[in-house]
DNA sequence: CGCATTTGACCAGCGC
DNA sequence: GCGCTGGTCAAATGCG
């Protein structure tokens, strides 16, 4: 697991971090943040109307989405087919599918994931606090930071979760200033840090870099290696359109080189690809070694599934791609300016405005949009809720290859993570 | 041949 | 001011 100290750490945050989110892909758990359809599973609630639609002016198709897994698994839970749920004895139980209260309530309240919670310190000093008592049913944090001062979040409120701006976060998110309180960036950007399992070998070079593909088509700029780091870090700029500065850099967590950190720098200015490399300067890697080598037929296809045991049923839900979300209150971008917590809603008033292109042919699947299923290897979802949501690390591989496999990542699934290791460096 | 990746060089911000 | 570090550029290289 990369912490978020590694994330502030490897970006240099050092008093200004506002934004980090971590969780399966990297998404954002979020009320009021319905998932973009990327996510290839059920979505039990409606999809948002038009107007609650926000478009991720990062075009990271990951951090918007809410977490269809806990989704699920609530749903499944409500099923009977596990303990009630805030039954923590059976929450560090990895060998079965955890459901805890915390994954319930806070899916619901919060944006509790499926990572371990963590505490936010740009001091560096990171704690697994896991307030949710969950090591299996944790969260990603977004959390907003204070160059000038330490932010203690009030442990002591209701489960111990953080409210900022509106929305639940974790708790424990102690942040500090560092004594760079007055570092700035180069440029006054906002960024935001994802970290999501590094996929086994997908979009993979000889390298052995591993790049999780979205919807939008980036072009490698540089390699730099970190200091600190074993792992360098791959600047990517978005080739989707010309002109376009969307940016992000994608590294592996020197802590757990199976996270894969991921960091949005500014926007799309252009919309969102209806497929993904439709447009000029499409990346190698994606349209050479993804698994989904027809852009027309994205690997992103709503497919519902349930797990019961190790049996993962995987259907289908009519619908399409349709813009990421962002939730502004659920996904604070970094910016240069000395945010403070309490200035977070004045931030709202600088949201980038969403541009929400039309997405037609919402209904349309390819023909042979079935044929993709069938690269959805039915033990995917189970190891990925057996494995990858246990959050024991002990087996992070295969439960990167199963959340691989839903995000429709590429890659070989015979290459595992050594294999990438021994390529890359 | 076109495009993406690689990689060394260059530039800028920051700390000392 | 200098050195360190991160971010970007651009020529070289490779792949399809």
């Amino acid at each position: 697991m990369c912490s978020v100290s590694e994330l502030l750490d490897m970006e240099n945050f050092q008093g200004d971090l506002t934004d980090v989110v971590r969780g399966i892909g990297g998404h954002v758990l979020s009320p009021e943040t319905p998932p973009p359809n990327i996510w290839p599973l059920p979505l039990p609630h409606p999809p948002p109307s038009p107007p609650d639609l926000h478009i991720n002016p990062f075009g990271d198709p990951f951090v918007s989405m809410n977490d269809p897994l806990l989704q699920e698994l609530h749903s499944v839970t409500n099923s009977g087919y596990f303990p009630a749920a805030g039954d923590n004895n059976n929450n560090n139980n990895n060998s079965s599918f955890l459901v805890p209260k915390v994954f319930e309530e806070d899916h619901i309240k919060s944006q509790c994931s499926i990572f371990p919670r963590i505490r936010i310190s740009q001091s560096n000093i990171i704690h697994d606090s896991s307030p949710c008592n969950s090591p299996a049913m944790s969260a990603h944090v977004v959390a907003a930071a204070s160059p000038r001062g330490i932010i203690n979040v009030d442990t002591n409120s209701p489960r111990n979760c953080l409210l900022v701006d509106g929305n639940t976060f974790s708790s424990q998110i102690q942040i500090s200033s560092p004594r760079n309180l007055g570092l700035k960036r180069r440029k006054s950007q906002a960024k935001k840090v994802v970290c999501i399992p590094a996929p086994a070998a997908m979009n993979s070079r000889s390298s052995g870099e591993v790049v999780p593909s979205d919807l939008w088509a980036w072009r490698k700029y540089g390699q730099k290696p970190i200091k600190g780091s074993p792992f360098p870090r791959g600047y990517y700029r978005c080739s989707s359109s010309k002109g376009c500065s969307a940016r992000k850099q994608v590294e592996r967590s020197r802590t757990d080189p199976n996270m894969l950190v991921i960091t949005y720098t500014s926007e799309h200015n252009h919309p969102w690809p209806i497929q993904r490399n439709a447009l000029a300067g499409s990346t190698r890697s994606s349209s050479s070694s993804s698994s989904n080598p027809n852009p027309s037929k994205p690997s992103t296809a709503n497919i519902n599934s349930s797990s019961i045991g190790s049996q993962t049923t995987t259907y289908l839900s009519s619908s399409t791609i349709p813009p990421p979300s962002l939730s502004s209150s659920a996904v604070k971008d970094e910016r240069e300016d000395d945010m403070e917590l309490e200035n977070i809603e004045d931030d709202e008033d600088n949201q980038i405005t969403p541009y929400r292109p039309e997405l037609h042919d919402h209904q349309h699947q390819p023909d042979d949009f079935f044929a993709d299923l069938e690269e959805l290897e039915g033990d995917s979802l189970s190891m990925l809720l057996s494995q990858g949501c246990t959050g024991d690390g002990k087996d992070k591989t295969t439960a990167s290859d199963g959340i691989s496999n839903f995000f429709g990542w590429s890659g070989d699934n015979n290459d595992n993570y050594d294999d990438q290791d021994s390529r890359s460096l």
